[in-house]
RNA sequence: CGGGACGUGGCUCAGCCUGGUAGAGCACAGCGUUCGGGACGCUGGGGUCGGAGGUUCAAAUCCUCUCGUCCCGACCA
């Protein structure tokens, strides 16, 4: 390919629209443009990372045993109401009527629609296991899109829905794709951590997240140093540590004037106690009506773990003004005691015998509070998020809490939408039975950006070989030199034929200008030809992750270049 | 949706406070000199200053409303 042929329009400076790193080089290595929030233009470029991915994602799916297929991204609003999800899935689904005024939505995700297809095709267990993919377009109206293709709204994804007869069949496909993804990503070469997650409102019993490691990541996980462990933080069980005996069962409760003192830093401060002694009584409103939680002082309460126990799917920090309708006092006073709540505690908050809480009275605090006798804890659970003080939940050893971006989600979905559905089939008995499912997602525009995030440096990209655009930049010193023009041009035209991947940069710019631009692109091969280099009867080549530069002679550049590709390609 | 910032040629920004002829650098076109890490000179094209109202003799600048974009929090591949 001839730069001067095909459109890389690269930029000096750096739009003002980016923050994330991958943002901005995608940007400026003219790979995207952006039409809208959320809504990017892959250019010539782009899209040529994006399809090495694809093909990637293909390979080890077609290898796996899952099917292709491709699904509509305009779906009916009645397969959504079958489900129960036109009214759960909130504003996130973008829905619009067509010209007969019926309801539409633009898939966010195809549960409904591959249910739908496979209730209507697939009737006999003779048919199953049956797994179906798909790579293609999905709408998401984000409430924040934002880092450019790291959360579009408008993105690329692999969707997989499997399909089995009985729950042990369902596990073995799961474990199936868990291996799949795996080659994946390690094909991908992005450095990545398989985590336990929450399988959150698409529902399911049990689930695995893809995290591409990156300081800019939006997730949070807890990795254990010492075994296996791996979990995202929203997820990650707490063990219940032993606590410090309390104070004697006895004292009453003991008001304290704490006068403006709310937080629990000021409170710990003004009584001359430590964050672990004071207990945080926090108000939620939920879809069932307002809670009390009740975590200590030095920890942080989950919101997911929140939802998960009480079953609900809004959980939102009570306003200041609701806050003193539920309680009586301003906000940084709340406690249990003679709260008409219905009141949840972490479980080491449960523990404590004598805690100190706000007194529902502006201004006062509690000491010598003492659960089940002060007050009654509606249950008690794992209600906080690990740190990494805790202990690992598997083994005991210690955790590190590192970022990541979610690139790939696996999860068990077990009967949610058959039932839902009625997807069903007829046994060896010809009795009719659920069929079990499973669901598996990849981000593939996001891999984009997560490989670049993960993968750049001050000059710009430095793509694996695997997802760069182009294997090998070509670069002749004065393309005007009729000598070295027909050297990079029979060196181009030799490479193409021999499957190597070839940007040869024709234009007439002055050398910095094509390293410069080369090095933004992150080409993993720049093969640089001049007068100089030929006096040698050789080229110039250069990694792009080393500073060192090679010269090859000429006879030998071409096997050189592959044996790199290669062995970069497979290990 | 709550909190913050910003909309001026394709890109980065100045001008706005204190109203009075729309600017710079980069990019683009032409010519010339250059040619191993984003060259230089000359010439040239390109902007209803996000949009709509208002105040004023006069608005990029002041006021009101709107639309859009980005950043920080709740969603997710």
């Amino acid at each position: 390919m001839l730069f001067s042929r095909t459109l890389i329009p690269t930029l000096k400076e750096t739009p003002s629209e980016a923050e994330a790193v991958s943002h901005k080089l995608l940007l400026r290595a003219g790979m995207i443009r952006k039409l809208a929030s959320g809504i990017y233009n892959y250019l010539p470029l782009g899209l040529k990372v994006l399809r090495k991915v694809e093909r990637i994602v293909r390979e080890e799916m077609d290898r796996s045993g899952a099917l292709e297929v491709l699904l509509p991204a305009v779906q009916p609003s009645e397969l959504w109401e079958e489900s129960g999800r036109w009214d759960v899935y909130g504003k996130e689904l973008l829905r619009f009527m067509d010209r007969h005024e019926r309801q539409y939505c633009f898939g966010p995700t195809h549960e409904e629609i591959i249910t739908d297809l496979v209730r209507k095709e697939v009737h006999s267990y003779r048919q199953m296991p049956l797994n179906l993919y798909q790579i293609q377009v999905k709408f998401r109206d984000e409430i924040r899109p934002r880092f450019g293709l790291i959360r579009g709204r408008e993105f690329i994804m692999k969707d997989a829905y499997s399909f089995d007869v009985d729950e042990a069949g369902a596990e073995a496909c799961y474990q199936r794709m868990y291996d799949a993804y795996n080659r994946i990503f390690a094909r991908c070469g992005l450095n990545f951590k398989v985590v336990e997650a929450d399988s959150g409102p698409i529902g399911g019993s049990f689930s695995h997240e893809f995290m591409v490691l990156a300081d800019t990541g939006e997730d949070l996980l807890a990795s254990c140093t010492a075994c296996d462990y791996a979990a995202n933080l929203e997820k990650a069980e707490v063990v219940l540590q032993a606590g410090k005996p309390g104070a004697a069962v006895g004292k009453a409760p003991e008001p304290l004037l704490t006068p403006n003192v709310r937080t629990v830093e000021e409170v710990a401060a003004f009584l001359k106690v430590t964050p672990a002694d004071i207990v945080k009584t926090l108000i939620y409103e939920t879809d069932t009506g307002p809670v009390a939680i009740l975590i200590r002082g030095d920890h942080e309460v989950n919101e997911i773990k929140v939802k998960n126990l009480l079953g609900v799917t809004d959980l939102i920090l009570a306003g200041l003004i609701r806050v003193q309708e539920l309680t009586g006092a301003e906000v940084g006073f709340a406690g249990p005691v003679g709260l008409k709540l219905p009141i949840y505690a972490d479980q080491a908050v449960a523990g404590l015998a004598a805690m100190i809480t706000g007194a529902n009275r502006d201004n006062y605090h509690l000491k010598n509070v003492h659960p089940g006798r002060d007050f009654k804890i509606t249950e008690a659970a794992d209600l906080r998020s690990i740190t990494a003080q805790d202990p690992c939940p598997r083994c005991g050893g210690a955790l590190t809490l590192l970022r990541g971006i979610e690139v790939g989600h696996i999860f068990k979905l077990g009967l949610k939408y058959s039932k839902a559905l009625r997807a069903t089939y007829l046994d060896q008995d010809g009795k009719e039975q659920l069929i079990y499912m499973g669901c598996y997602g990849i981000g593939v525009s996001r891999i984009v950006a997560a490989a670049i995030e993960q993968g750049h440096d001050d000059h710009g990209i430095v793509f694996p070989m695997a997802l760069a655009p182009f294997q090998v930049c070509l670069i002749p010193i004065a393309v005007n030199d009729p000598v070295v023009w027909e050297c990079v041009e029979r060196l181009h035209a030799e490479l193409e034929a021999q499957g190597v991947e070839v940007l040869l940069d024709d234009r007439d710019e002055r050398p910095g200008v094509k390293f410069k631009d080369c090095d933004l692109l992150g080409l993993p091969l720049r093969v640089v030809v001049g007068a100089k280099t030929l006096a040698q009867d050789a080229a110039e080549v250069r990694h792009r992750s080393s500073p060192n530069n090679l010269m090859v002679p000429l006879k030998d550049l071409i096997p050189y270049l592959k044996g790199q590709i290669a062995q970069e390609l497979h290990g």
